[in-house]
DNA sequence: AGGTATAGTTTTGTAGGACATAAGGAACAT
DNA sequence: ATGTTCCTTATGTCCTACAAAACTATACCT
């Protein structure tokens, strides 16, 4: 085996062992579907304990690199790009900044998939837009009202074929829900906007159109909201 | 403590009392810098082994959720969003389907940060793109040319002063190298393109107007030799 | 009394043993 | 050839032990 080629110096020997056994992998040419070696074998060839090795095997796993079958042993398995994400992406571990980053991130994907949406889109699935927005009828309730958006808005990724955009804007959505239930300085510029903003039907027009720039300025102004506000935000922390 | 609150049906106990200690974290209103609980505590209050929790605090210190001080303790950490991905976005772990979702991926933002960037862009800004593209004289090597490439985005994504997007993207722009390198079917299509693309330079000329909507078309077309790749990529699958 | 030296406690990092359990294969019997 | 039994192997879990460092408390000396 290929072990201890590139020599770590990372704080920990875990840290050091999830390096090597990244390296083994590419090393060796691994592809998915793979045999890993069993626990005690790497743990003989790193000179370390099982438990240092299965510490650094367990993070492999949480990332989807690798997957154990119990009694069985592990394989290589093409990780999940996007499932780390799902831990990190949480209202209550990230700082205000942090989370004004994710919304402003979002806001720009939004705006940029514009090309993509367009050039996909199927007449079935404006109709699957009309059918949703038709169910939206208005109301007041914070709740149902982000959960309509969570539901136009993923279905609008889904219309972009890419599982990489879908999984990251899905995972960022609650985000928007937490600021609107959580961040007291938005709802007053959410209150002023009110009325104002593009809404979902008016989307639809280009988009049965297969307007892009249309579509994009259209979207841009439906989520201004959040636009604004994290401009507001960003200006008020400088001071 | 508020443990067990949540019925966890995950496989393995360390897929548990990850979720338990997370649950603990936001339970508790724990905030950055609290004090996370010793490994031996947490084990006895989730009645587990020593092991397990270690298993389950491994993972979380890789996300940087928490840090452990040695002979001292845990505590609480905000995690790097985009830390995550660096261990995922590998080439040589992922499939080519995901590798040209990111692509993928990395074209859209890079339209849709056009607003954010003329928004931010400063002279100075300008000044130090203009001392880049001065920098880079045409050469063939192609390594070079993706160092260069990736200076150029690198000093965009900065514009935009927004830390996840500039992260993100410098992850993904070794892919972008990686294809260069070894996905045969990209050379015809780069090959073909070649001098017909937008450069560097032009790009300029729509910040130095703070010309968005030039600035977007221009970023689009500069990218366009890997849209193109991506959907005849696409389509080659579909057969 | 006050400051310092020393010993004890706590806590993480690492090693290694033990066992349950289940999958897989080998040997054996029919 | 087929079915049964048993052994090996591998992961998941628990346990003990200890080094090292940091903090705490005590005791000691002046």
């Amino acid at each position: 085996m290929e072990f201890d080629k590139i020599a770590v110096k990372s704080i920990t020997l875990v840290d050091q062992v999830e390096e090597k056994i990244l390296n083994y992998i590419v090393d060796q040419k691994l592809t998915l579907g793979s045999d890993i070696p069993p626990e005690l074998t790497l743990a003989e060839n790193l000179n370390v304990g099982r438990n240092v090795v299965r510490e650094a095997l367990s993070r492999l796993r949480m990332l989807g690199i690798v997957e154990s079958r119990k009694h069985k042993g592990m394989v290589l398995r093409e990780p999940d790009i996007m499932k780390c994400f799902s831990k990190v992406i949480n209202p209550y571990l990230l700082s205000k900044h942090s989370i004004l980053d994710l919304l402003d991130f979002r806001v720009s994907i939004e705006s940029g998939i514009s090309e993509l949406i367009v050039d996909n889109i199927t007449d079935e699935d404006i109709k699957e837009l009309e059918r949703i927005v038709e169910r939206h009828v208005y109301q007041e309730d914070m709740k149902l009202k982000v959960e309509n958006e969570i539901e136009f808005h993923s279905k609008l990724y889904r219309i972009t074929g890419n599982q990489a955009i879908i999984d990251f804007q899905e995972m960022v959505l609650p985000l928007f829900n937490y600021v609107n239930m959580n961040f007291e300085d938005f709802k007053s510029i959410n209150e002023k906007n009110k009325g104002k903003l593009v809404k979902h039907e008016d989307l639809l027009i280009y988009l049965r159109k297969r307007d892009v720039k249309g579509y994009r300025k259209a979207i841009y102004n439906h989520l201004k909201t959040y636009s604004e506000y994290i401009r507001q935000s960003r200006n008020m922390g400088k001071q």
